[in-house]
DNA sequence: CAATTTGTAACAAAGGTAGTTACAATGCTA
DNA sequence: TAGCATTGTAACTACCTTTGTTACAAATTG
């Protein structure tokens, strides 16, 4: 099992948006995909979550695509939460029905979601705690070393 | 997505073998299905990675199934590495192709993997500091309370 | 008004999950 | 030692999610 893709790749699309590459030419989903290596159909659902949870504007035909927010307080929490990969508070999947009738069965549920609701939350702490700019910051940095 | 419930079925089975209810009847693979309510070859499945992992020894036929070792020197970490449910290092899937000829592309992968590797640690890190012990502590307290 | 691009539906291929049946191999136990 | 319950495993199914694809109406710029 993996997180899915959308999430890398919505990264990867906030990225080119932030660090426009200036030659005026207009930044569509074909030209996204060629960047992503994928269908620009695929660069459109995405842009249309991100679209949903604020994160940018996209305005059909030559209009364009624009982020609404400054790179530096958009956080990766938000962009993981914005493509919807993993539901709120549901990343382990526990199973639903186990034996009332037995003392593990009974209780097992609740035993383990503290546990499973901390480590969740762990993980997207550190999310939380990165934006946007950070890692395109990055990305130009390395560009440099390179 | 969600993590599957292998890990979570696994902890089921795991402490009905730490509390054992003592009626001298053996635990077989039939009557943890039950407690779990799936099917009794989910749970052979389930036991056989758990094996693997060395946390359980199963003895074919009506020879029995015992933890290898104290409840409290068990984590979840372990449990969830034994049941494979994510590979190690691999809870991101990140678009494995960006085109290089992309300043973004050339680097996205890099400049996201420090950031993934490190929640993906943070929530290993509260697996890994809860103990088998410590569920079936918390179901024993619930079932008094209840 | 023409050309381009977005938004979205519909579909397919691939892979993982969970459940099921079936049966050979194993090893207690009487 | 023979019988019997149980394990280990293969094979199959159904279902869901992910990713990629084609197709086309709607929108908007210029």
């Amino acid at each position: 099992m993996q997180i899915s893709s959308r999430f890398s790749v919505a990264v990867h699309v906030l990225s080119l948006l932030a660090l426009p590459e200036q030659d005026g030419v207009l930044l569509t989903s074909e030209r996204m995909a060629g960047s992503v290596n994928t269908n620009p159909v695929v660069i459109r659902r995405i842009l249309g979550q991100l679209k949903k949870a604020g994160l940018v504007e996209v305005r059909p035909a030559s209009g364009g695509t624009f982020l609404t927010r400054q790179p530096a307080t958009i956080t990766l929490l938000e962009v993981y939460r914005a493509v919807e990969v993993v539901e709120e508070g549901q990343l382990f999947s526990v199973h639903d029905k186990p034996n009332p009738a037995c003392l593990v069965g009974r209780h097992i549920q609740s035993a383990l979601d503290d546990t499973l609701q901390r480590a969740q939350t762990a993980l997207e702490q550190v999310l939380a705690h990165t934006t946007l700019q950070q890692v395109t910051t990055d990305i130009a940095a390395k560009a440099l070393i390179a």
